[in-house]
DNA sequence: ATTCATTGTTCGTATATCCGATCACTGTGT
DNA sequence: ACACAGTGATCGGATATACGAACAATGAAT
């Protein structure tokens, strides 16, 4: 669908709301004949009749009824959304602030931050597990654990964490029903079970290797949620193929539970990123935190 | 306003869930330098920047976030008035997206979506855990699944799940040092290992009883998270009192590991419930999720 | 019965938008 | 250091939409 829908449904609604074309092109600073011409076109498109015409009134069908009804309130929805864009425009102490994906926390994180924590007595920690894209300048966030590298001005970057493993895996009674997937590109025909990042708006894509290097293959996502537990369980009861990290999935796979496919094509992913902003005045907890990363990572 | 604002919107929206010119492009059917240029008239129009541009991605600024999380549901209602235009039997398809608390998927919400899926194949469910507040009008969220009922104009609720019991616990090596409180208030002397809700906006209080009914006390946070295995594991540490539900921490009570302390002063909390909004158009899978939610609530 | 005002429709022309090709920039791999 | 892949930006030409003018139809006023 493209955007011209939009534009046409804005008219078709207030053709509808004032019952006529000429009152609705006096509302939206068009020609008369640009309404008439723009509700024949989406009426074609549609292949719906949504007005009767007279050579006086128009009528909505009871087709174009419905879709008014339908569809009025996320027309005044957006009107408003526009209309109101234009009102809108610190020792080693205090409490350090970070963001981090759920999974982190079993990883290294928890040690991390816990060990951070009986060091510097005086800070206190608010860790917030969340995958959204975070604003260091204006979240009020120290730093963003992230799986990539955040972009911004003065954003600098440390390595943290292990390498990740991923694992593709299915119950065997989907597998039955569905076959085993051979080849990456076989699970475009099956039902996926994706995680989602950004409280949804992102699905991860699935990474594999090949003679050719690394490639994605993104899914079609049958469930969706932002926990692998959930993923498992959901992979559990046979809704479809579910990529998942290895040592969350490593327990439950056994050729009763779930089984891997897939295996030797899949890649791993790379490891976690620490981000933060060196330019602004870093606070010494920050500092310190950092510190206790990097050394961290030189301890593996 | 005319109706290419309308159009502008919807490939705005597109471009901010895809993070990419070529992306929104691919969906929407248009090249990607006529969504370039659509979204800089835009901009011109609004005479606000709604994206920085580098030459690798973009990234919504603070007013197109705001611009974006305000339209986003009223663009994907139209895009369902007009997907379902073509199919108004009332059959259950499309895609059931529902918000709720991590800790409520290994209590019943898995199992619930999971049973939902299997008997309803034409849905698609996303799940994302979450535990800001919801606005169920503009968020493109069906119901959200919270501690609490959700105020809002026609929003109905549903109570889900089981009770919740808790617990408080700490390391023996922590009580050692600084003592096992005997009343609620004692808690106002220790460190607190606390829950957040809210991206940390928010802590849970710990909820009592005494001889005059239910009281609440708030502790000093020492550790935050939002992730209970995270406090759990701070609580080992010796980090101070955690306030757990009891389900996730029973496996770590013991004389070695984590003590409980006022287990006779810890009251329960209430259910989750299920909030959605019955005045606002009610999608035939959001009506047959709440009857699977009833039912679901009977048999127990 | 006739006239008039008002509506929607049609069409040739003007304007806005779309597109392919190309370019500049940047991150990644070698 | 360099080559390459992938992104957003630009621009001249192609296409879609908007518009003014004219037309057909209709209900109200006389």
């Amino acid at each position: 669908m493209n955007r011209s829908n939009f534009g046409d449904i804005r008219i078709f609604v207030e053709v509808a709301r004032r019952g006529g074309f000429r009152a609705a092109a006096d509302v939206l600073n068009l020609a008369p004949a640009s309404i008439s011409e723009a509700i024949q076109r989406f009426e074609e498109k549609l292949e719906a009749r949504l007005f009767q015409r007279t050579t006086r009134a128009v009528v909505l069908t009871p087709i174009g009824e419905w879709l008014f009804e339908r569809s009025q309130s996320a027309v005044i929805d957006l009107e408003e959304a526009i209309g109101d864009l234009h009102n809108q425009k610190g020792q080693v102490a205090g409490t350090l602030r970070l963001s981090a994906p759920y999974s982190a926390g079993p990883f290294f994180l928890d040690d991390l931050v816990a060990r951070f924590a009986v060091s510097h007595p005086e800070v206190n920690v608010e860790v917030i597990y969340d995958d959204t894209k975070v604003d260091l300048l204006r979240s009020g966030i120290d730093a963003a654990i992230r799986s990539t590298t955040l972009l911004g001005a003065d954003t600098h970057a440390v390595p943290v964490g292990p390498e990740l493993e991923v694992t593709i895996v299915a119950a065997p009674d989907y597998l039955k029903r569905k076959g085993v997937p051979k080849r990456p590109n076989d699970i475009l025909n099956h039902d996926a079970i994706c995680y989602a990042f950004d409280h949804g708006r992102n699905l991860a894509p699935w990474g594999f290797k090949g003679s050719q290097g690394h490639f994605l293959v993104q899914p079609k996502p049958r469930m969706v949620a932002n926990d692998m537990r959930s993923l498992i369980l959901y992979a559990q009861r046979g809704l479809g193929l579910a990529y998942l990290y290895r040592e969350i999935a490593a327990p439950y796979i056994n050729k009763d539970d779930l089984i891997e496919v897939l295996s030797k094509h899949v890649s791993p992913l790379p490891r976690y990123s620490l981000n933060y902003i060196s330019k602004r005045h870093m606070t010494s907890r920050l500092r310190a935190f950092i510190d206790m990363a990097k050394v961290n990572e030189k301890s593996k």
